[in-house]
DNA sequence: ATGAAAGCGCTAACAG
DNA sequence: CTGTTAGCGCTTTCAT
């Protein structure tokens, strides 16, 4: 690999020139730098730049789950706005595991000049300790339960688990059963709040084994969907917090015979390119997570390229929901 | 930030006899100067360390689409390796676009050990740049027409599509069409002639109106079921490309109303988590992508840290066909 | 506008 | 085992 020295000697001037006319300022040499770069194939090194410069050109982006199509989504949005900006994205996936997620943190640190993280919890201590450092971190789906410094880009969750109790109890249904997300995360949190307040708004009552313990993933939806079902009052409709959970839990209904909405009304968080293919096509709680991915990187390039110092921004996206055909009105109380 | 002067300084020692203890070296006063890290919070500079050292302990993988649960299933098993063998994966979307994957080729090679990619075109010019240079190059899932020194990890692509057509024909279909992909690419091209071979060692004419291109994404999967269907003489089967053409496929016949397998039998390339939930359940050619993945890094990591200039390997694994609900006998021919 | 030179933080010869 | 020292390739004062 050909080096700035190289070029220097070959167009007769100092590296300082080839560094000046590589940077776009005007050279009295530039025809002979330029012909000396093409000629000798010559590319700077990123890493001796960054050294010098302290500049990156590219952003950290922390997820749970590349799988889950929201954040595949989220992944493009960001994508989006970083390239035109001039930033080069650099992905990890925890996969819901704080040990990776702090291992990637430490990673991306001194190789980014910002990162965009989903914390796994509320109490992330990894993510915590980038508070008040100078490299800025935006939060994203998820956020900490402490005050921070940290510019974040949230869903509405209540209002998501609100408009999903409205839809069911409008129907008729008051069996009502929730299938919660981790309650140490803070979307795990806010829709199972969301969710009780507004089951007690309309006066009914939830009974304490209709509330099922998840961790957003398949597994636990489908082990979750099957406690239910072994109860013997069952409920007539279930919210499940989000997409990956949904499928495991028709995935368990599908194993048992039992047909949705007819036997069951199934509602949930997060859309996916392929609810409507599902059997049956699933009701849920939408929102965009491409546009999610746009704040949130536009939030992080503010920082880095305008006031570095401003206050803490919150953003909130809004949530709709869609109706399709796994909800219906309830036949009769559920028995086993 | 605390550099490795301040820790020598703090030690009393020399920046050589911190070096040579952060890389696990036996050093008399390690004591102190494990005191002096931890007391000035101390992190070596990875950037200052790769221009030195050259390593950047991480590999490059780029994938056309991370949506596509297929590849994000083969990032994981790179990573299952990988990240052991102390390597930080950086991931790029290529989207499809050739321009995008240039430009994060361009990004990754200055910043990586080596790179895992799935390259767009069979004549990648981009990616065929990389040919012989020092950097290893692994091509997994897609490979290139012409003769290189990359090693490489592919499906049996053609055993796939004969799978598919022997299904096919033992259910009595013979009016079979067939959504491509791309015959730039390499999967889109061997999937295609796998499929007209299989078809015409069954003494099978195919018509050309049941040719359908598509480029792998959803959308074409769509249009391209929406042409069949509005032929005079349709087919009673479809045998499609991948996955999300697939699904793009079913969207295609939910709209039509058209009943699956009783009005058309479908069939695809490449399993889904999901795909047994679909309605109906899609019978498909599948293979572990996971496997396939973790066989990638191990050929990368083999050039790494073992012989660079061992002979270009190439790896086939094995497919399978899934039999679900989507695929049955023939009612008739399907007129319009 | 240009060149000389210092130095970003680290590693690896080399000499002891 | 240890310290000295010379760079890795680039950017950026500081003179000119």
């Amino acid at each position: 690999m050909a080096n700035i020295q190289d070029v220097a000697r070959a167009a007769g001037v100092s590296t300082a020139s080839v560094s000046r006319f590589l940077s776009g300022k005007t050279v009295r040499s530039g025809e002979a730098i330029g012909r000396a770069v093409r000629e000798l194939g010559y590319s700077p090194s990123v890493v001796a730049r960054t050294l010098k410069s302290g500049r990156h050109d590219s952003l950290g982006v922390i997820v749970p789950d590349i799988t889950n199509p929201f954040f595949a989504g989220l992944v493009k949005g960001i994508d989006d706005v970083a390239r035109p900006a001039g930033f080069q994205l650099i992905l990890g996936n925890s996969d819901e595991d704080p040990e990776q997620e702090n291992s990637l943190l430490e990673s991306f640190v001194p190789r980014t000049d910002g990162i965009i993280i989903a914390p796994l919890v509320e109490e992330d201590r990894s993510v915590l300790g980038l508070d008040g450092q100078s490299l800025p971190v935006v939060l994203v789906d998820r956020q900490l339960s402490i005050e921070t410094g940290f510019d974040r880009v949230v869903a509405d969750n209540v209002a998501g688990s609100r408009l999903a109790v409205d839809h069911l109890t409008s129907l008729g249904h008051s069996a009502i059963a929730f299938i919660s997300g981790p309650p140490t995360s803070s979307p795990g949190r806010s829709r199972r709040d969301g969710f009780l307040r507004s089951m007690s708004a309309h006066g009914l009552a939830v009974r304490d084994d209709y509330l099922r313990l998840g961790d957003f993933r398949e597994e636990s939806g489908f082990h979750g969907m099957r406690a239910l079902w072994s109860l013997t009052d069952r409920p007539t409709a279930v919210f499940v917090a989000n997409n990956l959970m949904a499928i495991g839990a028709l995935k368990a209904l599908n194993d048992l015979g039992v047909r949705v909405p007819e036997d069951v009304s199934v509602i949930s968080f997060d859309d996916l390119s392929f609810a409507s293919l599902l059997n049956p096509p699933l009701t849920v709680i939408g929102r965009d997570e491409r546009e999610q991915g746009r704040i949130a990187a536009r939030l992080l390039l503010r920082r880095l390229t305008g006031d570095p110092a401003a206050p803490a921004e919150k953003v909130t996206v809004p949530v709709e929901l869609v109706i399709r055909r796994s909800t219906s009105s309830p036949r009769s109380p559920n028995r086993k």
